[in-house]
Formats: C-alpha cells, structure tokens, sequence
DNA sequence: CAAAAAAGAAAACGATCAGTTGGTTTTTTA
DNA sequence: TAAAAAACCAACTGATCGTTTTCTTTTTTG
C-alpha cells in the first residue's frame, strides 16, 4: 500500500514541477496538473494539503535535486586544479542546460516571494563552504587574483551563467545570435577563467 | 476630449504597470488594475482591447522608458574616460534601484515569454551600438584588455548586475547579507572594474 | 445650449479557479 | 478471502476570471 501511494505522489510531483517550471504558480491550475499526473484531483489535496504546498514542495524537491547534483559534483572536484573559475562556468552551464526547471523554477519563486528561506539556507549551506574554500585555496595557490572578493568572484559567475539562460529570448533579441550554444559558452568560459587568473 | 481620454489612459497603464510588475501576467486581475487607476473595468478595454495587449503595452513603455534613460546616460558619457566597466555598472545599479518595476518586467516577460522580440531589437538597437562602440574605444585605448570579447564584457556586467537584483531574496537567505546595499555594490563594482582593466 | 465624446454604474456572460464531498472501484496486504 | 488502504468518478461549492452589454451621467467642445 506504501508502494502505490509513493508512486501517486512521485506522479504528482512530476507533472507540477513540469507545469509550475512553464507557468508559475499563477500559471498553473490544479486540475492541469492533474491531468498530466493521471491522477484524481483529490489525490493532490491528499498529499499535499493545498496548491501553495504543491509548489512549495516541488521547490524543496528541486533544490535538493540542485544540491545533491552539486555534491556530486564537489566529490570529483580537484581541488589542486588550476582553474576552478572555468570548472565552475561550465558546471552551471551543464546544470542550466539539462536541468533548465531549476532557473525556471527559481525565478518564479524570487518573483512570487514564495520561498521559505530557511529551508533554502539549510540547503544551500554545504554548497556555499565548498565555494568558499575552493575560492581561498585557488588564492592561496595564485590560481586566482588576490584583489578580488569572494562575493565578486561567485556573484560574477553565477550571474552571467544565469543570466544568459534567464533572460536569452530578449538577450538574442537584443544583441543577435544564440548565447546558449557551445561555441558562445565556451568562448565566454575562457573569458571569465582569464579574468580570474592571477599572473 | 482628448486631455481627458489621455489621462485615463495613463492611470490605466500606471496601474497596470505596477501590478503586472509586483504580479506578472498571470496573477493579476483586470478588476485590480480597474480598481487601482480609479478607472471603469471598461475603459480598459475600451482603450487596450484585452488583457494580453494592456500587458504589451506595459512592455513597450517600460522598454521606451528603458531606452530614452540610456540615451540621456549616454549623452553624459565621457568616452576618453579611463572606467567604462564602472560607469556602466553603476548605471545598471541605480537602474535598478529606483526602477526596480524594469527588471521585474523583462523577467516576467522572459518567463511568460510575453515579448515582441522585434520591438524589443528596434527600442535597444542604439543602446547596442553605444555599448560596442565604448567597448571598442576603450579596448584601443588600453583601457579595458583585449583579450576579452565585447559579448563577455557585456554580460558579466549585466549578469551580475541584474542577477544580484533578481535573485535577491533566495540570495541572501544563500549567501546571507544584503548584496544590494550602498558598500556591498560598490565593492562590486570596483572589483569588476579591476578585472576588465588592461595592465 | 446642444451635440458628441468620455466615463461611470452595474449586472451579466460562460469559463475556470481552488477546494470539497460522497459513493464506487481497484489494489494491496494480512 | 476479507479487511483496509488507495484511487477513481463526478458532481458540486462559491469565488474569481476576462470580457461584454445596457444604460446613465459627466465632461468637453462647437
């Protein structure tokens, strides 16, 4: 009985990640994502309580997905490596690309205040001391400039990385050509890593 | 007739503008922005013909507003200055500081993938070529490295600027603090300056 | 003052919304 | 095989949605 429950719940969750991803909270109704589930409507208040605590849980499931993606990540880390800028660029790239719910899903929650910034914290946290050692060691090994902050070192990347994915309709409507692909990635990777290094 | 019409118009669209702004698309109601310009549901319709075209229009005027700011920027601009890296940041800062409606548009507008990317491309052409056009002088000037492609250098600064801004909430439950304050910016921007500077 | 334009008031439209209910059927499990 | 858990079906709230309609009132303008 454990088993067929666990298996509607999963259903659900699936179908409302994929539908909040496209449409928001707002966005998205109940019974749309009901139907994509195959599941009886009901189900979803029987699990979940209400819409709002759908969408809140399909944020926690995402952001764990995100931080247990990045642990893995982290485990193949060499920390001696030269470039743990590029490393890094191209980690959030993968990440955008295979996973793109989790920018989606993210920017919704920032526009719609529907974060519990608590959960996220605890979350986040291991993430953010893997960063910040990396960092300090990267400094200390004269693998980056010393004259640079932490913060400027991870708000720069994390932002160009998310902004390109975020905003690429009215970014290629703008400045032409596609920002995503390998060619403009790589080249904007490369960047970054020069920018970084120390010399 | 004309002055009276002109000024429904416009407290239509101001009301508009601040709740697609707080709202986005889907979670505003067209009662709400009757309500909140003081104005009869019908002129609305009257006046814009539907939702999704009020919403449009709301684009068009943010996106002129955008535009015509640039250019004022711009006429102020000292091209033989030695840090365009920091002007521009510092632009997008205060941009985003006291049109904080700005960023929540186009970011509504890219998740709702609500944008007439032809009148988006015709309203930032020139804001386009002014950027390439300092880019290109600095770089020949010596003041900004030539290693860099003006598609790097843009985005970084845009990036990281807008990333900060749109992201701020799960951000600072992330990182902790407040990456929008006065010292915190302009570390940032200092630093952002110092890596794009030739030497 | 009279014609015309602009705006208001208010109800209605059918559709959809989040959420509930009661009864039936399927599946699991003991 | 029988009890219990899980899911379905389907209709139903009451509210809100975008949009339209009809009629009246206010304001502007010739």
């Amino acid at each position: 009985m454990q088993l067929r429950a666990e298996k509607t719940r999963r259903a659900i969750l699936k179908a409302a990640r994929k539908l909040f991803a496209a449409g928001g909270f707002s966005g998205t109704s109940v019974d749309a994502i009901a139907l994509t589930a195959r599941v009886n409507k009901q189900r979803i208040y029987a699990y979940f309580g209400s819409k709002k605590q759908l969408f809140e849980a399909v944020l926690l499931e995402v952001f764990s997905e995100s931080a247990a993606r990045f642990e893995e990540f982290a485990a193949g880390v060499d920390c001696t490596s030269g470039d743990v800028t590029g490393m890094l660029v191209q980690y959030y790239r993968k990440l955008h690309i295979e996973k793109p719910e989790f920018q989606r899903l993210l920017s919704w929650a920032n526009l719609e205040n529907a974060i519990d910034t608590t959960v996220l914290a605890e979350v986040r946290k291991n993430e953010n001391s893997s960063l910040r050692n990396w960092f300090e060691n990267a400094q200390q090994q004269n693998n980056i400039r010393r004259d640079i902050s932490f913060e400027s070192w991870l708000l720069t990347i994390m932002g160009s990385t998310y902004f390109v994915c975020s905003n690429a309709l009215t970014l290629s409507s703008t400045l032409g050509g596609d920002f995503l692909d390998d060619a403009a990635c790589a080249r904007r990777s490369e960047d970054l890593t020069k920018l970084f290094r120390a010399n």
